[in-house]
DNA sequence: GAATAACGCGACACTAGTTGTCGCATCATC
DNA sequence: GATGATGCGACAACTAGTGTCGCGTTATTC
């Protein structure tokens, strides 16, 4: 930085400054936060600088309509200051399939600048008669992906903003039980996304309980006036152990025992469940005996009971009554069409 | 880019043409490559620009052990030209939460540069005592998070090179069934990342027929002086859906008709399993009749299975069947300890 | 609604930085 | 050991960046 005098240093900070478009910046505002690092600079310079110099290189709009303009980038431009090589971009594509599956779109949308950027990269070497990347990355998702609600993005903007720099924030939001709009003023202390779903943490105005607002039923959001309220002894991983999103989860882990056929047993060598699993076949038979330490949570025993028949759990206790059990509910459900109780 | 001349434009280009550090470029390849952009410049001013301009305001190194210089980015810098917004650096630790469990390690760690960059913003805030982003943020994944296959970073480097520009691979290949290494030459076709584990699909050298190579058995990758062997009618989305990952699906949708308990009408409600759902309360209990046009495959199968006694299905009848099946399978291996077949 | 301050912009002179060229030293390659 | 490629210091010509001033226009304020 030595002098800070450098014009190109002083160019890529401006660029750094500029927002992308959603967002603006006035004239006199980036002199000073240019100031604020070092680049004194006259007025004068910084209009030709921004009307002669950047605009005419970059992807850069002004809005004229008030006095002091306003500067911002294209809504999609991006530059990666060390291009994309060709594996990060592929690591792109196949993190944006996986993420189309599991957050709001508009949420996916907020990347599209590095997705764009990847792409691009790779439809370039298309060009010259390569690639065809899209014709030769998939993703297939863990589970069922249902389809992500839909929220809006100016309330992903507001409620993000908001979390972050902790603020209060005013929104109308479509209650479960009632099925009316009402207005809360919500103070934020976290966001968890789960399935396709993105819930916020926060309290309402003047209340001490945490309570969970789905993204997707906040109809308008903007930031309040109102201080921000915090909630000093908050820890999200507890709050989400202790049951808030359904997932149960003991406070330690358990040991998992069971039989498992053989292309389970497959799976769970190259990926394994967890740090500690141990596999070993029974004789005599196609299956193998499994024993892992995992977590005690509603998951684990989803991912079991999705094994269907090909896996039997032998311990923990619980889970064989629970998936027992299950499996009676299931059977009782289509019971009275078909007769059939039988062993096999 | 007018006269091409513009000395901020120039060095923005030699910024981007400078790879991170694994790689390295020599000066003369990169005048050669500035002016194939339009850069015609003197080797002499290229010099002075690195060693004096670029390399003392950004991190990049020289290798000087041998003459024509090679130039490199420090490993993990990065440097986004609009700056990342608040919005957007949420989105990429929610982003990065997700990946961390369904990519291997590495190929996450591809994309570190921009995950560090949006935490770098946040921890920025953070100075300003705001924010503590990671006290705030969590994704609970989709499923049972199994863990990931550890693959080499070379591995994936050279894989994901050879699939995009098309050449062939020497590997040294661990065989599922064989247990010992051997080594083969690959003619990639596609990528397929499945739950924590990342299939290449590829010819063997002389055969016709594609194969599957989970990369984390792939214990040595190289660029292969072979030419690569194409398969012209290859479709990547045919292929899986054939069968190939255990995932049969049909060539068309179903109608999923079913009997859901009232969770599940709220999950549904909101998170839907397709375009064309319907969800209608039955009188006379707190059950909902849905309908919905869904795939034809494993995966919506295994969430219905994981549903449990929440579900009644109705049809298709196979899936009915399929279910019921599946319970009394279940129910037949805990049959021996308990003896029940009560309904209830 | 008029005064005042803020902003954008053209012009100009001055300064600083950039560029190509040349010469020489060094290193790789054959 | 010769040849050619590369790096680097120096220098002069040139280009581009900079601050200042003045004027016209646009917000802001009382």
């Amino acid at each position: 930085m030595s002098e800070a005098r450098d014009t190109l240093f002083r160019y890529l900070t401006m660029l750094q400054l500029i927002p992308r478009f959603p967002g603006r910046i006035a004239t006199p505002v980036l002199k000073e936060k240019l100031a604020e690092r070092g680049f004194k600079i006259d007025t004068r310079s910084l209009q030709r600088d921004l009307s002669q110099k950047l605009s005419t290189q970059f992807p850069i709009g002004c809005d004229d309509s008030q006095k002091p303009y306003r500067w911002y980038f294209d809504r999609d431009f991006q530059c990666q200051l060390p291009a994309l090589d060709v594996p990060s971009a592929l690591t792109l594509v196949l993190a944006e399939e996986y993420l189309k599956g599991l957050l709001p779109p508009v949420v996916v949308g907020q990347l599209s600048p590095h997705f764009t950027d990847a792409r691009r990269l790779l439809d370039e070497m298309n060009a010259n008669g390569l690639s065809q990347w899209a014709r030769k990355v998939r993703a297939i998702p863990n589970g069922k992906a249902l389809i992500p609600a839909e929220i809006d993005e100016s309330t992903w903007q507001t409620i993000s903003e908001a979390l972050l720099e902790q603020k209060a924030v005013d929104v109308v939001y479509l209650s479960r039980s009632s099925e009316t709009e009402k207005p809360f003023t919500l103070h934020p202390q976290g966001i968890v996304s789960r399935h396709s779903a993105t819930y916020l943490l926060a309290h309402v105005n003047g209340f001490e309980d945490l309570r969970q607002f789905a993204l997707h039923r906040i109809k308008q959001a903007s930031l309040s006036q109102h201080p921000w309220q915090s909630q000093s002894d908050f820890d999200i991983d507890h709050y989400i152990q202790s049951g808030a999103f359904g997932y149960r989860q003991g406070p330690s882990d358990v040991t998992l025992e069971a039989e498992i056929a053989k292309p389970v047993a497959w799976l769970l060598q190259e990926t394994p469940l967890s740090e500690t699993q141990t596999i070993e076949a029974l004789p005599g038979s196609d299956w193998y005996r499994l024993t892992a330490q995992v977590p005690d949570d509603q998951q684990t025993l989803w991912w079991l009971m999705g094994m269907g028949a090909n896996v039997k759990v032998t311990a923990p206790a619980a889970w064989r009554e629970a998936l027992k059990k299950s499996a009676e509910q299931v059977l009782a459900h289509y019971q009275d069409t078909t007769l059939s109780c039988e062993t096999h």
